[in-house]
DNA sequence: TAAAAGTCTTAACCTACATCAATGAAAGGG
DNA sequence: CCCTTTCATTGATGTAGGTTAAGACTTTTA
């Protein structure tokens, strides 16, 4: 994607939220930088120091965990217009225990924590977007925790594309699995139960 | 608790991530309000908005979650100096899906969302202070989401155990059960399995 | 202080999902 | 274009934890 394509797609984002003046524009685009991510590419790897916040202009991205079993846990799926990064791991300069990697040939731009603080000195409503995102990402998650002890794989599996009516062409179906917190083999089972329910009807 | 011994403690809890000046201390102490709650009263119930953040002070509570099988399921225990509400509902004053609850006698220190404006108007650190409480408070219901959809229940409990090593003194073995995504009897089992598995060493 | 409500345990049985293994199809890289 | 890797499917079998039911013990309430 063009670079100034891919600011304006960021300073769409932030206007839809709050009113930006020219200078901060110009600031938000000096200071957010565009970089392509090849499919697999990583933004950053468990172990690592999450350097930068991500803005997805284009492509997807999957936030996962590797446990001791070597078996990794789709976190969250991020698309055009969503962020990527360790909160954690950004603000307090240490390792991040999560994987951020492209599923495709993907952009973002980066903000690294020098330039968010210049950035949210300088245009202190910012600072109040960020806080909205991170309290909305926290119910999110509260939403998804208790659907995960509540719900069975196929109850979360419907709400899911209920959510998010394209996931199936936007994913492979062993990271959707991995996302339900389920083995592909099960999904797979599962999709064909489903399947036969509805031909029954 | 006396009224004032309450409000020492919340100071000190702030004192601790920000100095504050005498007069900042004053409105603290004016717009927080110490309420006493009985044994399995509500701050708030599935359904209600949520008018209000909470500093606990004394005793215990419970957020849960009711399904659609009446089940249900324990978010978050908050001991003495944590927080409870409903962050979301707070905020957007929509109605929340939790519930909070006392699991004994207890007391909060409550404050109403029209009065916490004025505070972090008039202390602005605070409002940072807030900021880092909901990021700490979004990385470790990762973590637990992570933890449970990659271990299993044993491993729960015992990390559990680990993290909070009096829970089993502050709250029933069945609470601890909902906490762990697990039936009360499922516990039980598993206790008695972990004691025959210590005899035996 | 009697009745009721809440809590913990045990046991037999059941089910959702994991595990292991094999196959074919599709995608991607040199 | 072939060769390797990735991906989806299916079947046989295993198991963690759910379900149901019952009994004992404790705490609360009237």
């Amino acid at each position: 994607m063009e670079n100034q394509a891919s600011i304006n797609k960021l300073l769409e984002y932030f206007e839809k939220r709050v009113s930006l003046s020219e200078a901060d524009k110009a600031l938000i685009a000096s200071l957010y930088k565009p970089v392509k991510f090849k499919k697999k590419d990583y933004l950053f790897q468990q172990g690592e120091i999450c350097k930068y916040q991500g803005f997805v202009t284009k492509g997807t991205f999957r936030t996962y965990y590797t446990d001791n079993k070597a078996l990794e846990h789709v976190l969250y799926f991020a698309f055009e217009d969503w962020w990527v990064g360790d909160i954690a791991s950004f603000y307090d300069h240490e390792p991040s225990g999560l994987n951020v990697q492209a599923l495709q040939d993907s952009e973002l731009l980066l903000l690294n924590h020098a330039d968010s603080e210049k950035l949210f000195n300088a245009v202190p409503a910012l600072e109040k977007v960020f806080r909205v995102i991170i309290q909305r990402h926290l119910t999110v998650l509260q939403k998804r925790f208790l659907m995960t002890v509540s719900a069975n794989a196929e109850e979360r599996f419907l709400e899911l594309l209920e959510r998010c009516p394209s996931i199936e062409q936007l994913v492979p179906q062993h990271q959707i699995a991995s996302y339900l917190g389920i083995l592909p083999e099960s999904l797979s089972r599962m999709k064909k139960q489903i399947a036969k329910r509805e031909k029954g009807l």
